[in-house]
RNA sequence: GGAGGCUUAGUGAAGUGGCUAAACACGGCAGACUGUAAAUCUGCUCUCUCCGAGUUCGGUGGUUCGAAUCCAUCAGCCUCCA
């Protein structure tokens, strides 16, 4: 324990310095006093502190949302504290209690490998190699035995698991709990003593798992047990749900330079700050003036908003795919022309007759509508050009000829190669 | 171990024998307006050889001229009692 006025007057600046970047975005920090005192400890001692976080190892495709918990772990490392990643191999048989979860299959050891790679990959776009360590939490909990299962479970009771907002919500409503399902936090928790974490980064759904994590270090006489710092939930492209994959409201690190552009430009407005405060290396200063600017109208939105899709763009496809990606959306959305490039798609020669082909059947053809059906809705809407003539009779025939473009609404575009 | 209830399109939810490819809402797609924002307005939203036809309402098998709707059975989920 060290107390604040013994520190020198340069280290009191130094906690203070640190402090305000940590905080900076965060939803909760629980308990406050002990995250300032292990950044006392930090400062004094120059032993960095051990941040940790769980990774799913089922799903290993990192959007933005995700990167929220990613910004944060980077702060850290800018500061010079060592960063745990677990994969949760061993967890991830079980799956975060959400309601409907069964215990899942447990994954190949290949298959985590493999994904545990694919992370990798990812993350080090954001995090730096050096100060990252991965774990496999397998490894310490595939060596337990019943014994020292019953020993975990024996620190907890079940009125305290009820705390749980999910537990409790599903008890009261006569919504199905199994026991195994209790296990998570257990199991979540003792990665934190078997890793002597410092703090535990997660969202603000994680605050039960994290906080079992610290009494459970406190159980096993791990003393000044690990700070659970909460970030807040990203709502996704929709504006109201949180970002997630199954919501398909959410962008995709690995996705295509204008995929990143184009969504990141049908954020909601309201949301833009949030987004660059969580999900950008903005500076504390730029963001203030940025919102500054966007309240006194002197930074018109749209201009800010693409500032943000270049930057994402940047950060995970370099300097010159944000500019292309730019370039791509100011011709095809704000002129509304035709892109520089478009995709090719090959077309059998078969699939015409006498050199025509009904419009139909091409679209279908072409992977830019899944049924007959929709082919024909589109066209009736008016939604369908051919070299930027539109098409409206549902039976239009077609003469097609290598390098024609066909487009459906304002964002799918083809070009034929003939085969 | 016993009694009862539920299961409908991407989601929620109507529909209890023909007028139901199945109301409504959300979501999705398209068009208008725009800043691919929000809001708003309009149309579409099972499939196909689309002025017609086919396959759907947890699975299977029945009853009936005719079933998502009735019966049997299987499965999954829920509740209550023990």
């Amino acid at each position: 324990m060290h107390a604040w006025d013994q520190l020198t007057e340069g280290q009191q600046a130094e906690v203070e310095r640190q402090l305000s970047i940590i905080r900076r975005g965060v939803a909760e920090i629980v308990p406050v006093e002990a995250l300032k005192q292990k950044i006392i400890k930090a400062v004094v001692t120059g032993e960095p502190l051990k941040v940790k976080l769980g990774l799913d190892p089922s799903a290993p495709d990192i959007h933005i949302g995700h990167t929220v918990v990613l910004q944060k772990l980077r702060q850290f490392q800018q500061l010079g504290h060592h960063v745990q990643l677990i994969i949760g191999d061993y967890t991830g048989r079980i799956g975060d209690p959400s309601g409907k979860s069964e215990t899942r299959k447990q994954l190949s050891e290949e298959d985590v490998q493999r994904n545990a790679e694919t992370y990798q990959k990812q993350l080090y776009k954001i995090l730096d190699p050096k100060l990252t360590e991965f774990y496999y939490n397998s490894s310490w909990l595939g060596e337990l035995k019943f014994d020292d299962v019953l020993k975990l479970a024996g620190k907890v009771t079940v009125a305290r698991m009820l705390e749980r907002d999910d537990f409790a919500k599903r008890y009261a409503s006569n919504q199905p709990i199994h026991i195994h399902e209790f296990f998570y936090p257990l199991m979540q928790g003792y990665d934190s003593v078997s890793l002597q974490s410092d703090i535990e980064l997660g969202g603000t759904d994680q605050t039960f798992n994290i906080l079992m994590g610290r009494s459970l270090q406190g159980s096993y006489e791990i003393k000044d047990g690990q700070v659970a710092i909460l970030l807040p939930l990203l709502e996704g492209l929709d504006g109201v749900q949180k970002m997630s994959k199954s919501l398909r409201n959410y962008i995709g690190i690995d996705e295509s330079p204008t995929e990143i552009f184009g969504k990141t430009m049908s954020i909601p407005d309201h949301l833009m700050l949030k987004y660059y405060e969580l999900t950008t290396g903005i500076s504390n200063e730029a963001l203030k003036e940025l919102e500054n600017g966007l309240q006194a109208e002197t930074v018109h939105p749209r201009d800010a908003k693409m500032k943000l899709a270049r930057a994402y763009v940047a950060m995970y496809h370099g300097e010159q795919a944000a500019e292309e990606a730019e370039q791509h959306f100011v011709t095809v959305f704000q002129k509304r022309a035709l892109p520089d490039e478009i995709e090719a798609v090959n077309l059998p020669v078969e699939q015409l007759e006498e050199g025509r082909i009904a419009m139909i059947k091409l679209l279908v053809a072409l992977g830019l509508q899944a049924s007959n059906a929709e082919a024909r809705r589109s066209i009736e809407q008016g939604a369908v050009r051919v070299n930027e003539d539109k098409i409206n009779d549902i039976h239009a025939k077609i003469v097609l000829k290598d390098g024609d473009i066909v487009q459906v609404g304002k964002r799918k575009f083809v070009k034929i190669k003939l085969s």
